[in-house]
RNA sequence: GGGGGCAUAGCUCAGCUGGUUCAGAGCAUCUGCCUUACAAGCAGAGGGUCCGCGGUUCGAACCCGUGUGCCCCCACCA
C-alpha cells in the first residue's frame, strides 16, 4: 500500500469527529472519578467564528482532552449567549429588509420573529466549533435565554430585590440614543474627539429684576454693561436645560454675583447663580453652566442644591418639546443651529478648539447621551466583597497573576451595576405597576395583583402592567456556572453537586469584570463556592501589524478557511505557538503553516516505520538498544516538563517542549539512529520499542493535535474497538536516567562538530571519514554510541588513540580531545588559532570560577548546592583545558 | 487625572527562588544538499550594550531608585 507523501487533514476530521461522537466520548455524567470541568464562555447567538474564539476555544480543548486522558470525568459544557442588544439588532434589521418596522410590531410579534430568526441562524458558531476538534458534551448545549435558564435570572432578581441587593432609581445613565437603550458603563468607550467649546453670554439680573432676554435692545444694553456672565460649554444645545449657572465660592471674579440670577437665552429662563467648590477656577471662565438633565455632575450639583431639572432630549437623541425650541431636530444639527443663533443676538464671546473626550456606544457607535431615567440596579459595594478576597487570597487564581491589580482596583472602586435594557430580546424584568405609581416584584401578575392591594385596594388586574425592559445580558451569563447544571432549578441536583466548583475558565481579559467577577459573586451567593478555580485568561488576536482583528477593518481571516487551508490540527498549533497566557497573539498565517509542517513531520515519522520490513529472526543491535533506552529516558523527562507545564497552564510552552520532543529527539535523532540501512529490515523488538515510544509520543500530541494522532494511532496498529487515543492513558514519566542523556549529548556534539568540519572543509557527507579519540576520562559516552557516531557521522572507524596523531584536524568535546585524519595537509596555524581561541576562552571560565570559589564570602553565603555546582564546573573546565592543550600538542 | 503593565536576537517571546563565560527557544536569515520518511524536508552557521544611568550584593537580564519610550485599564473637569 502507498501512503501519500502529505497528510491529508480534511480526510481525518471527517472520519474522527464523527467518530468520537458516536462513541459518546464527549459525553460526560457523574460517576466515581474525579471531575474535570469547563463551562464555555457562551459566544453570541448570533455570533461567527473569529480567530478570538479559535484560541480561546483551543485551549479549552487541549486542557479538556488532557484532562480526559489524565482518567478524569472530563465535562465541558457549550452553549450560546442570547446576547439582548447584539441579537435585537440582528432581528430589527432583518425586518427592516423585509419592510417591517420594530416599532409596528407588538412586543409578542416581535419576539416571535426574534426567536425564529434564533432558531434559523442561531448557533451556527456551535457547528463551527466542531471542526476546529472540540470536544464539548453536546447533549448539553444549554442557552442563557432558554426556559430554565430564564426562569433562574428572575428568580434571581426576586431574590435580590427582596435581600435588598436591587434597586430602581432615577439615575443618570449612559443613553444609547441609536439603540434606544441604557448602556452599562463598561460598553461606553470613551474616545478623545475634535470638539469646539463655546464661550456664551448669559444676562445677569437682580432678584426681582425684569428682563426680556428677547428684547434686542434690553440684551445689547446688557452687555454693553459688563452686566453678564460668560460660560463655556462645548454642548450649548443643552443650554435650553440649564437651571443654574455655577462658579467657585472662593472665586474673586465672581464674589458680587451673590444673590443674583443669569437669564437663559431664548427660553428667557431665570436661574439661580450658585456657589459651590466643584467648579475649577482655571477651567474656561471658571463659570459653569448646570444642566442637570444632561450632564452626571450637573445632576449632582442639581440634587445638593435643590435645582430643576429639565429633560430637553427626546430617547432618540432629537430635542424634546421640554426644550422650547428646535423640537424634533437632532443635537448635533441644533448644536450648530443654536450656536448660530446665539452669535446673532451678540451672545457667543468665542468659540475655541478643544479636544475632549465623548462616550460612544460600543454597539451601534453612537455618542452616549447622559440621561436621567427609572432604572434597575444592584448595589455592589457589599455585594462584590467575596468575589474581591476570593482573588486575593487566592482561592480564584487569575492568569497571569498580573490582572490581579487591575481586578482589585476595579472591585475597591466598583459602581452599582444597571441592570435594565429597553429592549424586548431578553428576560422580562419582573416588576409590577399599578396605575397609582406603586410597584410590586414578584413572578406572576396574580401574585403581583395581591401584592398591589395591599398598597392600593382598588387596583384591578387589567389595571397592572409588567415592566416593559428587559435585564442586561449579564445579568444571565453570570450564573452560567450554576445555571447549566441547573443548580437553580434543582439546588441539590447530582450534576450540580459533582461538577461545580468547575476547574479553568478561559476567557478574554476584556470582560474580567463584566463577566468572571459577577459569576464570583454569584458562585459565592448562591453556592457558597466559588465558581472556578482558575482563570485563564487569553491575549487578544492582533494582526501581523498589532491591530485588533475585527470586521470593520476586514483584518481577520475566516478561522474555517484556515481549516481548509492548513488542517484543523494545523490551525490549532498555529494559534498556541505564540501565545502565553496574557499576552496578546499578533497572528500570523505562518504559524499555521508551521503548524501544518508539523502534522506532516509526525506524518512521515509514521510512513518511514510503517515502511520497515520486520525480521524477528535478526537479533538487535546493542546500539539500537541503547538508542531505545535513551529516548525513553528523554521522552520521561519530557513528560515531567510537559507535566510541569500544565499544571501552571502553560500551554504553549507544553507545546512547544513537545514539539521539540517530536521534531528534534524522536525524528531527528532517535528515528536516524535506529534506521536500518536501506532495504534492510528491522529487528523485531527495537521496531515493537519504536511504536511503543511512538504511542506515547501520541499520547503527549492528542490534546494539541487530536485528528492526526487519532489517525496514526489506528493506522500503526490494528485496535480493538474502544482502543482509541482520546480515551487512552495520558503517558506516566519513568525515571529519567542523567548520565545517559549526557552521554548522548556527548555523543551528539562529536556528530555535529564532524558534520560541521564536512561542511567547513568541503567533505561530502557520502565520503566516510575516520575519528581518533582520548580522554583522561573513562570514556563512556563514546563507548555507549560508538556504533550510533559512527552511523551519523558516516566514519570509517572510531578508535581510542594514545598517541598525539599528527597531520589531523584536531577538536574538543568535553573531556574529549578528538583527531580526524586528513589525507592532505592541515593549516597548522589555523587549527592552532582555534584551538587557542577555545582554550583562551575556557581559561577565562576557568579563573572566573576559581574567583567565585576563592571568595570566602561567596563559600561562606551560596548556598550549597550552589557551590557544589561550582566546583564541578571547575573540575570540567579543567579537564577540558587538559583536553585542549593536548590536542594543541598535536599539532 | 488615577491605576497597572511592558522594554532581552530581524520578529514573537522564555528566562520560575538573584548563582555556569548566561545570554536561550521557535520563526525568519545565510551556506551546502532533490541523501532511499518528509524540499511542508535534511545538515551546518551567523546573529544580542538583556532600553539609558545610578545603587544594593561575593554575584544582577533578574532586586531598589531614576530617566526614556511604548501599551492597557479606570475616571464626571464644563
Amino acid at each position: 500500500m502507498e501512503i501519500p507523501k502529505t497528510f491529508n487533514p480534511a480526510e481525518a476530521e471527517a472520519k474522527w469527529y464523527p467518530y468520537w461522537m458516536e462513541n459518546g466520548y464527549f459525553r460526560s455524567v457523574p460517576d466515581e472519578r474525579e471531575p474535570y470541568t469547563i463551562v464555555i464562555p457562551p459566544p453570541n447567538v448570533t455570533g461567527v467564528l473569529h480567530m478570538g474564539h479559535m484560541l480561546n476555544n483551543t485551549i479549552q480543548d487541549v486542557l479538556i482532552r488532557r484532562a480526559r486522558m489524565l482518567g478524569k470525568n472530563a465535562c465541558w459544557v457549550p452553549g450560546t449567549d442570547h446576547a439582548s442588544i447584539a441579537t435585537e439588532a440582528k432581528v430589527v434589521a432583518m425586518l427592516r429588509e423585509k419592510g417591517i418596522k420594530k416599532s409596528d410590531l407588538s412586543r409578542d410579534e416581535f419576539l416571535n420573529y426574534a426567536w425564529e430568526w434564533k432558531e434559523k441562524y442561531g448557533g451556527i458558531i456551535l457547528d463551527q466549533l466542531k471542526k476546529l476538534g472540540a470536544s464539548c458534551d453536546w447533549e448539553r448545549t444549554r442557552f442563557t435565554m432558554e426556559d430554565d435558564l430564564s426562569e433562574a435570572v428572575i428568580d434571581v432578581f426576586i431574590d435580590l430585590y427582596k435581600k435588598g441587593y436591587i434597586y430602581r432609581g432615577l439615575r443618570m445613565v449612559n443613553w444609547d440614543p441609536a439603540g434606544l437603550t441604557a448602556v452599562s458603563d463598561e460598553e461606553v468607550i470613551h474616545k478623545e474627539v475634535q470638539s469646539k467649546l463655546y464661550h456664551v453670554r448669559y444676562v445677569l439680573v437682580d432678584k426681582d429684576e425684569a428682563f426680556d432676554a428677547n428684547d434686542r435692545i434690553a440684551l445689547q444694553n446688557k452687555i454693553d454693561k459688563g452686566e453678564t456672565i460668560t460660560i463655556a460649554t462645548v454642548r450649548p444645545e443643552t443650554i435650553l436645560g440649564d437651571t443654574a449657572v455655577c462658579v467657585h465660592p472662593d472665586d474673586p471674579r465672581y464674589q458680587h454675583l451673590k444673590g443674583k440670577f443669569a437669564i437663559i437665552p431664548m427660553v428667557n429662563r431665570r436661574v439661580p447663580v450658585i456657589f459651590d467648590d466643584y467648579i475649577t477656577m482655571e477651567f474656561g471662565t471658571g463659570c459653569l453652566k448646570v444642566t442637570p438633565a444632561h450632564d452626571i455632575n450637573d445632576y449632582n450639583l442639581g440634587l445638593k442644591h435643590g435645582l430643576e431639572v429639565i429633560d430637553t432630549l427626546n430617547p432618540n437623541g432629537t430635542i424634546s418639546e421640554a426644550a422650547g425650541f428646535y423640537i424634533g431636530e437632532d443635537r448635533f444639527v441644533v448644536r450648530k443651529k443654536i450656536a448660530k443663533d446665539l452669535d446673532a443676538m451678540g451672545l457667543v464671546v468665542k468659540i475655541e478648539d478643544y479636544v475632549n473626550k465623548v462616550g460612544f456606544s460600543e454597539r451601534t457607535d453612537a455618542v452616549i447621551e447622559p440621561r436621567l431615567s427609572l432604572q434597575w440596579f444592584v448595589s455592589m459595594k457589599d455585594f462584590s466583597k467575596p468575589a474581591l478576597d476570593a482573588v486575593m487570597n487566592g482561592e480564584v487564581k487569575l492568569i497571569p497573576e498580573k490582572f490581579i491589580n487591575t481586578y482589585k482596583h476595579w472591585m475597591d472602586n466598583v459602581r452599582d451595576w444597571c441592570i435594565s435594557r429597553q429592549l424586548w430580546w431578553g428576560q422580562r424584568i419582573p416588576a409590577w405597576y399599578d396605575n397609582q405609581g406603586n410597584f410590586t416584584v414578584c413572578k406572576t401578575k396574580e401574585e403581583a395583583f395581591t401584592s398591589l392591594q395591599q398598597k392600593n385596594a382598588i387596583v384591578k388586574v387589567d389595571e397592572i402592567f409588567q415592566d416593559e425592559d428587559v435585564l442586561d445580558t449579564w445579568f444571565s451569563s453570570w450564573l452560567w456556572p450554576i445555571s447549566v447544571f441547573d443548580g437553580f432549578k434543582d439546588p441539590n441536583n447530582k450534576d450540580i453537586n459533582y461538577y461545580y466548583p468547575t476547574n479553568d475558565l478561559v476567557t478574554a481579559p476584556e470582560i474580567l469584570f463584566f463577566w468572571v467577577a459577577r459569576m464570583i459573586i454569584a458562585g459565592y451567593e448562591y453556592r457558597g463556592k466559588k465558581p472556578f478555580n482558575n482563570v485563564y485568561l487569553t491575549g487578544i488576536v492582533r494582526d501581523k501589524q498589532g491591530r485588533k482583528m475585527s470586521k470593520s477593518l476586514g483584518n481577520s481571516p475566516d478561522p474555517l478557511d484556515l481549516i481548509g487551508k492548513y488542517g484543523a490540527d494545523g490551525v490549532r498549533v498555529g494559534m498556541l505557538l505564540s501565545s502565553p497566557a496574557g499576552n496578546d497573539l499578533l497572528f500570523d498565517e505562518g504559524l499555521c503553516e508551521q503548524g501544518r509542517n508539523f502534522s506532516n513531520k509526525i506524518w512521515n515519522a509514521f510512513r518511514l516505520i510503517k515502511g520497515w520490513e520486520v525480521d524477528d529472526k535478526i537479533t538487535q543491535p546493542p546500539s539500537n538498544l541503547t538508542a531505545i533506552r535513551w529516548f525513553t529516558a528523554k521522552l520521561n523527562d519530557s513528560i515531567m516538563e510537559i507535566n510541569d507545564h500544565y499544571e501552571k497552564l502553560r500551554i504553549s510552552d507544553a507545546l512547544m517542549s513537545m514539539y521539540k520532543l517530536i521534531w528534534d529527539d524522536f525524528c531527528a535523532w532517535y528515528l536516524e539512529l535506529i534506521k536500518p540501512a536501506y532495504q534492510q529490515p528491522i529487528d523485531a523488538k527495537t521496531y515493537e520499542a519504536t511504536l511503543q515510544l511512538l504511542e506515547q509520543l501520541l499520547r503527549i500530541m492528542h490534546p494539541f493535535l487530536p485528528f492526526i494522532s487519532e489517525e496514526v494511532w489506528h493506522l500503526i496498529r490494528d485496535r480493538k474497538k474502544g482502543d482509541d487515543l482520546i480515551i487512552a492513558q495520558w503517558p506516566q514519566a519513568g525515571a529519567s536516567d542523567k548520565s545517559l542523556l549526557h552521554s548522548f549529548s556527548t555523543a551528539a556534539e562529536i556528530i555535529t562538530e564532524i558534520r560541521n568540519f564536512r561542511q567547513t572543509k568541503g567533505v561530502s557527507p557520502k565520503e566516510t571519514l575516520e575519528l581518533k579519540y582520548s580522554t583522561a576520562s573513562g570514556g563512556d559516552a563514546i563507548r555507549d554510541f560508538k556504533d550510533s557516531i559512527i552511523k551519523l557521522a558516516n566514519l570509517s572507524s572510531l578508535e581510542e588513540t594514545k598517541d598525539k596523531p599528527s597531520g589531523t584536524f584536531p577538536f574538543v568535546i568535553k573531556e574529549f580531545e578528538c583527531y580526524i585524519p586528513l589525507s592532505e595537509s592541515v593549516d597548522k596555524e589555523a587549527e592552532k588559532d582555534r584551538l587557542e581561541k577555545e582554550l583562551d576562552y575556557i581559561q577565562g571560565f576557568l579563573k572566573s570560577v576559581n574567583a567565585k570559589l576563592g571568595n570566602e564570602k561567596f563559600v561562606s553565603n551560596a548556598k550549597a548546592e550552589v557551590v557544589a555546582v561550582e566546583q564541578k564546573k571547575k573540575s570540567d573546565a579543567e579537564a577540558r583545558v587538559k583536553a585542549i592543550e593536548v590536542a594543541l600538542s598535536s599539532l
